[in-house]
DNA sequence: TATAATATGACTAAGTTAATCATATTAGTC
DNA sequence: GACTAATATGATTAACTTAGTCATATTATA
């Protein structure tokens, strides 16, 4: 049931583009600037980087002056969607074969039953929460109580 | 977001050790019995029962005519102790620190609420079955569609 | 043209998973 | 009491995944 660093920084990643975002949905963030507020290695943030844009939630402009920025408004992305595209489906384990009907043994199905009840409740928490939500969050807890950040 | 063989695994054997409960409380079975039913590899499932053991989930009677049955009654087990003893926490991601209050920076924890949001929704379906439930769901299923049991 | 940035592919160390192998121990049965 | 069927346990391993690093190419701006 884990998520992997990989996926985490996605998110991360995600969350500061959202939050640049709100301020001005043109400016364009250097992996730089990423890289300083989500303590993740660069390189490997790069990677990440081109997942997501090659996946469409994220545009990069290259050359001097360059960096990333949102695809799309934060409002129309969920986690749910990011975490799919980094981390694989969400249901704990796909059925091996693809069109089957059934399972070969009735427990075999009654477990993969649960594995589908476990993926509902993931996905009910998962795909509500835009990054819109996110941002929302992080206003509420920056405002209200401001002195818990610590640097 | 997944489960690994071993906890599937796990949750086949105790699945298998639940049928048989109901039949008769005090019969033992022999590994070979569930290796059988749940296409698993013999030796990897010894190390898997042990764990059982361990935990106290199972009570094993060695030598000829030994095996293994369940130390309790499945509908005192949930699956999702079982879950947590062979995969570990549910949280996707686990808080670094022990005994922290807060996280050191506000996106960070917004991320950490989020996965305490998840492991909720999981928590919710694998904290609420227990074994006694998945015998229920497969005396229904046999019951009810016995021709799509395929040997 | 120099430079600041992303793009991309190849490579790698460490850890995890899913086992296997060898051997010890135990408890019935003949 | 020897034999055998069964679990107990530790060591080892192949394959895979994760979490990166390294080197280099490409692009756009100043």
């Amino acid at each position: 049931m884990k998520i992997t660093y990989k996926g985490d920084y996605a998110l991360k990643a995600m969350l500061e583009l959202a939050l640049r975002y709100e301020e001005n949905s043109d400016s364009i963030i250097p992996i730089n600037e990423i890289v300083k507020f989500g303590d993740m290695p660069k390189k490997f943030l790069e990677q990440i980087l081109l997942t997501l844009v090659r996946a469409g939630f994220v545009k990069s402009k290259r050359g001097s002056g360059g960096g990333f920025y949102l695809a799309r408004s934060p409002k129309d992305i969920t986690i749910g969607e990011v975490i799919r595209l980094i981390e694989g489906p969400i249901e704990p384990i796909a059925c091996v074969k693809e069109g089957y009907h059934g399972c070969a043994d009735v427990r075999t199905c009654i477990l993969r039953n649960v594995w589908q009840e476990v993926a509902q409740g993931i996905s009910v928490v998962v795909d509500t929460i835009t990054f819109q939500d996110l941002v929302g969050r992080y206003k509420a807890k920056t405002r209200s109580s401001s002195y818990e950040y610590i640097i």
